[in-house]
DNA sequence: GGCTATCTCTGACACGTTGTCTAAGCTACC
DNA sequence: GGTAGCTTAGACAACGTGTCAGAGATAGCC
């Protein structure tokens, strides 16, 4: 351990920063799949011990932050690949809704309890990067007139997350196809923002 | 334990129903409002050991299980009392929210994960008497064109929980009061259901 | 190339919770 | 009053999380 914060003790070996490095990637397919998996069996996929997964990640909680926290990074480049500023505020919209909707596909975690239950606080300040640019892009539909401005950006920005859960949990059900389920999300999102359909 | 299933072994003492109804009494009180609860710290509620608490309720998970189909009882009771049958379909789909806005207030258990985490089947199958009466007045909606028939009454069910869901978990979080948020809620069902604000 | 701090692994254990079992004692009920 | 049924006390196994100590490997600096 290093002496009091600030005083580096030496330096971080390299062969470190490869297994947690592993244990991170291991973690983001496991768990990201099966988020009732146990730590033993995300240090196994990363070839290492579990001793070594609690090196890295002091608890299984912070372990499941640090995927959420990876996949939310992946979820930003592609909002910024999809870039939310050009078009209308709707279409933006649409292409927020694409995105992210392919994340919830790609990990189940995020629709897994243990995420949600991390508390609005900590659940917030997690995704707030894509919230961000969520609400950011709300606002300048309201205020393009684009959007209904009587609800507050703050709500239909929690709206639209309940209803992308909801729409999941159609899908992962296996009620519907994901298609029609994509499309279900994109009318409503779009009615509760008071939005003329494009 | 009873002979082959049909074969009644004698008959069933008072006290156990007696402490059956205790248990589930405690747990309905000690569980739903406080979900992560211990099985230990409802036998105590109920004035009971935790082995008789088994005794009644093979895991932890039915016992939940029960607390559910109670809650969803009085849920039941509450709309029926509410007449889901009467006024147009618009007045009764704003008195269905205000009846289960009331129980999720009551009752955090219902916006726990430990509920959603059950599975969509098993979800269904335990709300199913609170979700028909639902679904049976958006039919009566759409065929009475108050709602638009776009998307599916299935959906639209889902879609409603979800955003009673986020509702709560707004209030939860005390960003707003509980007044603003049920009429954020009220708006925005109203909206995704196409129909006319009242 | 060697020295040393750092890292991983092995093997163990504490802890909390769920669920099971047994033996003893109490109690409703015929 | 006898007996089947119920509750209790007191264990214990299983399982997952988290911790600790020591032995062995290895990266990095001289």
């Amino acid at each position: 351990m290093s002496e009091i914060a600030g005083r580096r003790s030496r330096r971080r070996r390299s062969d470190a920063e490869r297994s947690a490095a592993a244990v991170l990637d291991a973690a983001v397919q496991v768990l990201g799949r099966q988020p009732d998996a146990k730590v033993e069996q995300v240090a196994a996929t990363a070839g290492v011990t579990r001793q070594t997964v609690y090196a890295h990640y002091p608890s299984r909680t912070l372990l499941v932050a640090a995927v959420v926290d990876h996949i939310t990074a992946e979820a930003v480049a592609a909002l910024d690949v999809a870039d939310m500023e050009s078009g209308t505020a709707t279409e933006a919209l649409l292409r927020w809704l694409d995105v992210t909707w392919r994340l919830f596909d790609r990990y189940p975690l995020l629709l897994h309890p243990s995420v949600a239950a991390a508390g609005p606080a900590e659940s917030d300040r997690r995704h707030a990067a894509v919230v961000e640019r969520l609400e950011k892009l709300i606002r300048r539909g309201q205020a393009a007139g684009e959007f209904d401005g009587t609800l507050s950006p703050a709500w239909l920005v929690s709206a639209t997350i309940a209803l992308g859960h909801a729409a999941g949990g159609e899908v992962a059900a296996g009620r519907v196809t994901t298609e029609q389920t994509a499309a279900a999300l994109r009318h409503s999102v779009l009615r509760v923002y008071g939005a003329r359909e494009p």
